[in-house]
Parts: C-alpha cells; structure tokens; sequence
RNA sequence: CAGGUCGGCCAGGCGGUCGCGCCUCGCGACUCCGGAUCCUUCAAGAAUGGGGCGCGGGGUGAGGAAAGUCCGGGCUCCACAGGGCACGGUGCUGGGUAACACCCAGGCGGGGUAACCCGACGGAAAAGGGCCACAGAAAAGCAGACAGCCGGGGCAGCCUAGGCCGCCCCGGUGAUGGUGAAAAGGUGGUGUAAGAGACCACCGGCGCUCGUGGUGACACGGGCGGCCAGGCAACCCCCACCGGGAGCAAGGCCAAGCAGGGGCGAGACCGUUCCCAUCGGGUCUGAGACCCGACGGGGAACAGGCGCGGGGCGGCCCGUCCCGUCCGAGCCCCGGGUAGGCCGCUAGAGGCGGCGGGCAACCGCCGUCCCAGAUAGAUGACCGCCCACGACAGAACCCGGCUUAUCGGCCGGCCUGGGUG
RNA sequence: UGGGGGAUCGUCUAACGGCAGGACAGCGGACUCUGGAUCCGUAAGUCGAGGUUCGAAUCCUCGUCCCCCAG
C-alpha cells in the first residue's frame, strides 16, 4: 500500500477519532470521517491488547493487505483507520477481506 | 545397539502471481531548491547541479534469542583545581578483553559408577558492634545443675544393728537423659567419691614455623604449641579493587507558530575619583565670582575588599571557579505556541578463509566480502509440490555478555551397559 | 524506544528476620414485628519460582503483571 494514501501523522488520526464514526465487527472496527481531499487515506493500528510485538505486525499487515485490494472499491475522500482486534489472528486474509468489505458497505463508503 | 553427557550448526525449502521499505541506474514536457542576468525595491528569472514526484530496470531486506533491560563499553551532551567523608558495585588464583557481574585455565568444596556437572568461594582466631525467636536448667567466650550420678550433714521409717529406703540442706560433677537448627572435638584407656583433655595413645581440626613444587590460589612433608576456639557478613562492618552525571525522546540544523502575567528574592556596606549644595579661611570694590581646606549629606563613574544570594565541580563538608548584589542573578507558580522536515543512521572491538602464537579464552598478520536502516514503523497474501505440519518470537544509535522463552532436525567428541568379531 | 516505581484477605492499609494484624465489605447468630444501627462469632491473604538462613512478607537472583515520566 502506497504511503501516499496511508493515514500517517498523529493529528489526522485523532481527528479521525475524534469526529469520525464507527462501525464494529469482530475481527476490526472501522472508523471514517470524510477530509475534503480527492482521494481517500487509510490507517491501521493494534493496541497491547492485541498481543505481542509480533502478533501486532501481523495483525497490521492483514488489515493493509485487506485494504490494499479493496482500495479500488472505497469512495473519494475519506480518512479511514483500521483498528484490529484480537480474534483477527485466528483467520486468514481473505476473511479479513471479506469482514472490510461487509463494514464499507454498512458504512457507505463504497462505491 | 541402548542410555547418558558435552559442544557446534540450522531455524521450513522450491516455483509462480500480486504487494512493501531502502539503495542504485535510466527516462520525464511535472515540481521545489539554487541563483547568472535584470533591478531603487518588489517582481521576473537561464545553465550546471541537488531534492521531491511519476514510470521502467537491477540489487537488497529481522533473530538466536531481535525479548527482559540485569551488567559492561563505544558514541553524544553537560561537568572537568584538589582533598576528605559518605554512597554503590565486585569478591578463590592466574590469564583474556575496550570493559564486565562475562569467557578460558587452574585450585578448593559438593554431587555422580563414569563422561561430566554445580558453587555470591575474602575476613567470624584477635578490629569492633549486633542477632540467635520458641523450647530448654543453660544460647555464646574461660556458659550452664532440671532430672541424674557422687560426697557430707540433718530428720523420719524398716529390719537380723550392719545396711536399705524416703525427704530436706550444703557441695562436687558437663559422662548420661531430655530441649533445640546449634549444648563448647572423636574413639579407647588411665584416673576418681562420681566425673571431666585432668592425664595418655591414635585420629580430626586450629595456630606458628621450616622445607619442597607452583607466577599464584594451593598441595605434600617435617617440627613446635595450647588442648579445641558455635553460627549468621545475600546484618552493620573490615580488607582489596573498581565507579563523574545523563541518555539517540542524547545532541545539532531548518521551517512554522505564540503572549505574556504574577510571586519570592541578597548591602541601599566600605574604598578611590569627580560633581552639587553646606561650613571655615583667603583674594578681588559690592551683589557675587574664584582658590584652598573640612567633615557629614546627596548624586555619578570605577575597579577592588568583606559580607550576602544563586549556580557548577555526581551527594555532603572544606576549598575553588563563575554570575549577581535593587536598572536585580536566580527560583517558583499560572498561561500561550509547536506534534512538520533533515542530520545523527550505520564499515563495525564486522563476517568468511588461510597462516602463525597460546593447553584454552583469545591475539597477530595476510587475503577477501559489504550484510536492514524503518519512523503508526518495511518481509505479507494466494496457489502448487516436497520434508511430514514448522516452536519461541520482530531490528529502532551500535557492539560484548548474562538471563529468560523455544517445535524440532543434523553433525561430532567422550562415558556407562549389552551384543558380535 | 529509554528511564523510574510498585505488587500483603474482595477493597484500603500495618507488621526490628521469629505465631501475618486492623478497618470496610461478606457469612452466621443475638437484639427487633421487619429493616437499619449496635454487639458476638467466623472464613479468606504475603504475585510466581529458586537461593541465603535454624527460620523469609521482609535479604538476594530470575520471571509475571500493573502504574508513572520523557518530543
């Protein structure tokens, strides 16, 4: 996933968590907040809560695999974090897939 | 072959499709820097070059523990007259090392049939203090009589009048019992009223001393001595050695941005010079001016002294250096701004191979190789095949160790037992 | 990432190296028509594993978890 579209600096995340919205699913929370760009940014983070460093990576690359193929299909002009939860490391990528497509849909961000 | 023990190595592999960080090469009519030129200024702005971005090609990309952060160094900033006292660490000996609490070799002690493994392993005997609960008669320096044993005395009882037994008092005794983690050498004898290192023999241990071997820890042997000396220094302590403070969020640069306010705070000291007013004297015709002198008053400048305040010298004291002393050093409190970029940032006590030195750890020389540098943090996803199912686990300034976690696999040395030749 | 601190009944908090105590909460009982208050009784703990010591919550080592501070 190119850093260009990646959600990258501490002020932009808090925002996003700040004035976003959020839609909840066992393996990832989603939260979005439109950013009057013309293209859309993506950000991902685990917590302690997660696991160790290891099991974190981990959790952080699924989530970026995830939406590096479904980033075609996001909608102009969102700022969008990733949070992982736990349970993520019990499945595979293409469930991971699968759950981010079912939440942007909830959400409305895709096109 | 089985069991054991020690050491070394590996950490799923191969192929395909999509994707990421860094480095590098090429292209670009995009963009920023740069600034010749022009010019009062503003503005405009060529070339070489650099950065970014886009596209394409090539290279490269986590660990043995990257972990815990328990030690030791490098590096960076701060501080670097000195002395004393504290504080912390290490603790058999010799060597290795940049250094270490690590490693190697050796000694001593302990475990194992053995290979081999384990050990915070200086000093408790002479520097000193402290503690040793409960139990027990007594718990630490020439200790301690509860029962017991023995002697003497008194009283009462029995009987064959010599003893026996009970109670009480005085004394001896650390051999016996009991308590305890621990009761002040062991065995055998002499001795005695009963006993005791009281004495003797042997053994153990201790101190002094001599000799031999060893760099040394220490080992072996001889002589003398007193008869024997409890444990705890992961309690204080003593001895020897070592130790500045903080940490890459160190530290430096660029850009952007804001707003300051309040409180506390040490001499209104002395000295020198000058000025002003005051007083005294003198000169000039007078108001007054000028000159000389005086002490106290006010003001300015200056360097110095003492005092005081603050800071540094890791903590404290001495000492020392610096700053300040009312135009005020510094300290404290409240409030405001920033969350961007670049450097540090990876070539190093470096890996591999060879030769030489050393028992070894390791060292020297030569050759050769370049091996992550991210910044919400790069290694992933899917498919196929094989071994037969993959554990613990993710670099964050860099090294040397220690400790802890860990599915398994491969290789080698050695020991024990069995079989065969 | 680096630095610092801590862990004792369910909660808060004591304990010169010598039997782990107190308060609140809990449970049982008494008092009351019932509840509250009060009184009596009761159970429950040294984060885990080793070591030093006769003896460890305390001293030492290793591990686990939690908290705090640094631009």
């Amino acid at each position: 996933m190119e850093r260009r579209i990646r959600l990258r600096h501490t002020n932009d995340v808090r925002r996003v968590y700040e004035e976003g919205q959020s839609w909840p699913h066992p393996l990832l929370v989603l939260v979005a907040r439109p950013n009057g760009l013309d293209f859309t940014r993506v950000g991902v983070t685990a917590s302690r809560s997660v696991g160790k460093a290891v099991a974190r990576n981990r959790a952080k690359r699924l989530l970026r695999e995830a939406a590096r193929r479904l980033y075609p299909q996001f909608g102009a002009g969102w700022d969008v974090m990733l949070i992982a939860r736990p349970r993520i490391l019990e499945v595979k990528e293409p469930q991971v897939e699968k759950a981010l497509a079912a939440l942007l849909k909830r959400a409305g961000l895709s096109m």
